[in-house]
RNA sequence: GGGCCUGUGGGUUAGUCUGGUCUAUGCUUGUUGGUUUGGGACCAAUAGACCCUGGUUCAAAUCCAGGCAGGCCCA
């Protein structure tokens, strides 16, 4: 017992995120990295069913809002990219047109994904005669077929989704959840009659973004992403980022409103009631497990992990104590066990023969909630003792602990809102209205900075590289008051973050 | 795209510079048995590794070449 200080099972502290996270994910037993690919992971079955917590959330707002599940192949055929490149090089000759060239980015690099995906070009020996790549993400191949279902004004709105695998042959440094070369990826493509129709929709996207992002207790910053990171083909494109502890910001959820102009690229278009052939309006919403990724840095501490009550595999556990002295204890915890389950919690009796500590820790480091012990001197007294995984035990009436039981998970999940609020606003910095140009500005490394900005693309440049900080665009929460931009000195209300991005 | 570094049991680590004493070290983990059991118990026994291919040499974990895998830095 003089041995308390022993290194919890080798987990860096989370002061040192970057080790601390890479460590934590293998340690809680979320995946195995040793897989020979990487960015390549092994979901171990405690990661995949908080990972399958996490669609459900998505499933549960996709039927809310009246989308349906569809799953498409993972194969796309070559060809099928030119339709997608055309259309991309067209906007971008737009774009360059309408601009003035010295506004202009250097380095948009030319369109497509054809770096940046896995290609399939042999089948068995024989050379395939068009090549085909793993998707990337769903647009080719789910609006070829759009294209083949809607013919009429009755067939819209077509609302999708699927959740399934995409792949990207990332070269960079892979993370766990946050960078990976096989995405567990979940999209949703929408398809209207006109432009309200649309409008409308990305409304519906950024409603759900937030109520997710409220069961798993995450704050964000949500932004319209500037031109030159919009998706290719996209109208606009948002995006919600959260802060993680490092001050590095993760994007965790994006929708784009295409307008018609993916429509026009994959022949998209219906008779209105008038019998007249009409252009669609397109958006599309994702995420991805960097969500699952977001959680775990947000909520982790020193100890391990803490799951959010609504997408922790196990919610409470439940373990006998001292159960060799006394034949009352195991059918004791067997009872509540199931009292707890009728309760409609997702529970664990571990009755395993190992030490009270070592079942302590071992569902401490994963972020159980909740861990109740029952033990005789409980039984004596009625009470059984609840220790909360952010902190604390409590004694809780053994008669009323379905009900008690409830409430303190809610309680968990307050508190780590209460903690993620927290710890997001130390890592941003609001810099003040009297710091007026570039050069006043000074950044410390492992922060978000929040300014006034309103400039072109040149000036969003400058500012980018003085810095060294990547601009997540215009946030939807303005400024009440108009201020001053900190590189043109124009007034505005547009509120802008500037961070290192995973 | 350019440069640098690394590869030893499940994890971590010593040994590599200077080839032989390596039949490869420590910790941790696993397994078995016993004593234990209200927040990481103890004792004993036991299991487990030099990335791959080739070269140099009487002799290679160690030196050389290539491959594969991984990490870091800069554009």
């Amino acid at each position: 017992m003089s041995k308390s200080n022993k290194a919890k099972r080798g987990i860096p502290a989370k002061s040192d995120f970057n080790s601390w996270y890479p460590s934590i994910v293998e340690i809680a037993d979320l995946v195995d990295k040793r897989y020979p690919i990487k960015g390549m992971d092994v979901w171990k079955p405690y990661g995949l069913s908080a990972m399958e917590k996490i669609d459900s959330l998505a499933r549960s707002e996709m039927e809310r809002t009246g989308h349906q599940e569809y799953r498409f192949p993972l194969l796309v055929p070559e060809d099928l990219l030119e339709k997608e490149n055309k259309l991309v090089s067209i906007l971008k000759a737009a774009r360059e047109a309408g601009v003035d060239p010295s506004e202009l980015r250097i380095g948009e690099e030319e369109s497509g994904f054809k770096k940046e995906v896995y290609w399939v070009k042999h089948g068995g020996e024989n050379k395939l005669e068009i090549p085909m790549f793993l998707r990337p993400t769903s647009e080719t191949p789910m609006y070829t077929m759009f294209s083949l279902w809607i013919r009429s004004h009755a067939d819209l709105p077509l609302k999708t989704f699927q959740i399934v695998n995409t792949f990207r042959y990332e070269t960079k440094q892979t993370r766990s959840f946050i960078r990976v070369r096989e995405i567990h990826f979940f999209e949703a493509h929408t398809v209207h009659s006109d432009q309200a129709g649309a409008d409308k929709q990305i409304e519906e996207d950024a409603e759900m973004v937030r109520r997710i992002l409220h069961e798993l207790c995450l704050p964000s910053i949500v932004s319209k992403r500037p031109v030159w990171d919009t998706f290719p083909g996209a109208w606009y494109t948002k995006a919600a980022d959260v802060v993680m502890p490092n001050g590095r910001t993760l994007q965790v959820a994006t929708y784009h409103h295409y307008r018609d102009q993916w429509a026009g690229a994959f022949d998209l278009s219906y008779e209105d009631s008038e019998g007249k052939t009409r252009l669609c309006h397109q958006t599309t919403f994702g995420m991805s497990e960097r969500l699952l990724g977001a959680v775990v840095g947000m909520h982790g501490d020193d100890n391990g992990l803490i799951m959010p009550p609504a997408i922790a595999p196990i919610q409470v556990v439940v373990m006998p104590v001292a159960n060799h002295r006394d034949e009352r204890v195991l059918p004791a915890v067997s009872e509540l066990g199931q009292r707890l389950t009728d309760a409609g919690l997702r529970v664990k009796v571990d009755e395993r023969d190992v030490r009270p500590g070592v079942k302590h820790y071992d569902w401490e480091i994963k972020g159980i909630p909740l861990r109740v012990e029952l033990g005789p001197r409980d039984l004596d007294s009625d009470n059984c003792v609840v220790s909360v995984r952010t902190g604390g035990k409590v004694e809780v009436p053994l008669s009323e602990a379905h009900v008690e039981i409830v409430e303190l998970l809610a309680t968990v999940s307050d508190e780590l809102r209460l903690r993620a609020e927290k710890i997001t606003a130390k890592l941003i910095h609001s810099v003040p209205e009297s710091v007026s140009s570039l050069s006043d500005l000074i950044v410390e490394d492992g922060l978000v900075y929040e300014i006034a900005f309103e400039g072109s693309d040149s000036d969003a440049e400058a500012l980018e590289k003085s810095t060294g900080l990547t601009l997540l665009g215009e946030c939807d929460d303005k400024y009440d008051e108009p201020r001053k931009c900190i590189v043109t000195g124009k007034s505005t209300t547009n509120r802008q973050y500037i961070a290192r991005m995973y």
